[in-house]
DNA sequence: CCGATACGGAACGGAACCGTATCGGAATCC
DNA sequence: GGATTCCGATACGGTTCCGTTCCGTATCGG
């Protein structure tokens, strides 16, 4: 997909003549891309002029990197989010707290980029997929396998939809922290710990 | 294009003189909103040209209506969405199961509109206040009295917090109808039945 | 040192919209 | 019939951004 390497600067080109590309340039583009999504500029209104400018970067230098503002934000994305949370392995319930205690908590750039790809995830396939590959479904296998050991140990009854209960624990913390959909649940303050709760007596055998 | 007779169309001025206004303008310029955005416009990038085309109508015809596309934009989405559904009192959990089998069902129109307004929400306060106060907080409390009405009938315990359940309830369906948040849940079919139930066990006396 | 490439910056022609103005015609009230 | 307002259409100047192409300079490998 997306290539991280960084001294040679970017791509697996045997690019041995010449000056290198600047790494610096490279982090101050993606740097300026998140500053100013968390400016309030929406994916859409972002201008490859406006990211030049505040990277301090002739647009040329941006062009000559990605082939368009696509191929940007998906880096930029990719790089955001970086690997899920990893569980423990204590009990199921200690894992789904771990795991959704940093929903929307790990960095607050990812909060606010997010409700901004919805429109173009909702519309194009391809960022569709894209987003499903590289953002949710990581994150969903994670507790998927949390889910799964349960039922092993016994912890969980044994024909417990996977699927429909992953939904359950993160649908909730994932609508309120990231668009705050119902703004009473601001003050509720072991809201993780109350959803796992329920949901957990729900599943039981 | 010959106009028919119109009715004596918009707002309660006192425009006594002259050719009334005509509503069937008034309605393909919302229509041509919806169709275009349906159609894969984001809120942002719908354009005035765009929609008058659409609409069949000179720019000026808006204009003269709305002062911007904010407001026309406004006025479309407060038609589109209708008032909430309304319970019917059988039982909590088949009143619960009514409420949520329409999310993202009643108008698919609504379902492509909704993505496309989170940048705006959660970008912009007035943007939030409106989506908030128009659009989800009706249809909540519609839920919350569902709920409290169980209580009080002792279908539900007593110290129940109802904000926290009825965003479990909702948020799933939510985000699986809106965007297709996991597509493995595509092919459950009860799946309203299955969170209503594992809820409402998780929350029992 | 030299050749090659990248750098930041500026300018380009073209496209899309903005919000306003103006047009001839149509609809309605007095 | 006459005054008034709205109609759809088109044109306008102004703005923003696109993606490319030039600069003159900086920085690497050989």
């Amino acid at each position: 997909m997306t290539e991280l390497a960084e001294l040679p600067a970017v791509p697996g080109a045997a690019r041995t003549q010449g000056r290198p590309r600047s790494s610096r340039a490279h982090e101050a583009i993606l740097e300026a891309v998140l500053d100013l999504i968390e400016e309030g500029t929406t994916v859409e209104a972002l201008s490859m002029e406006a990211i030049a400018a505040r990277a301090g970067v002739g647009k040329a230098t941006i062009y000559r990197r990605w082939a368009g503002k696509d191929e940007l934000l998906l880096e930029t994305l990719v790089k955001l989010k970086g690997p899920p949370t990893q569980p423990v392995g204590d009990s199921v319930r200690a894992d789904l707290i771990r795991l959704l205690s940093v929903v929307g908590q790990k960095d607050q750039r990812a909060v606010r980029v997010m409700p901004c790809l919805m429109p173009e995830v909702s519309r194009s396939p391809e960022a569709y997929r894209i987003w499903q590959e590289a953002i949710t479904e990581p994150r969903r296998e994670v507790m998927r396998d949390v889910l799964r050991r349960g039922v092993a140990t016994g912890e969980l009854r044994a024909d417990l939809d996977v699927e429909v209960t992953v939904s359950m624990l993160i649908s909730p913390l994932l609508l309120h922290r990231m668009v705050r959909w119902n703004p009473r649940l601001d003050d509720v303050d072991d809201l993780t710990e109350q959803i796992v709760d329920v949901v957990l007596r729900g599943v039981a055998a």
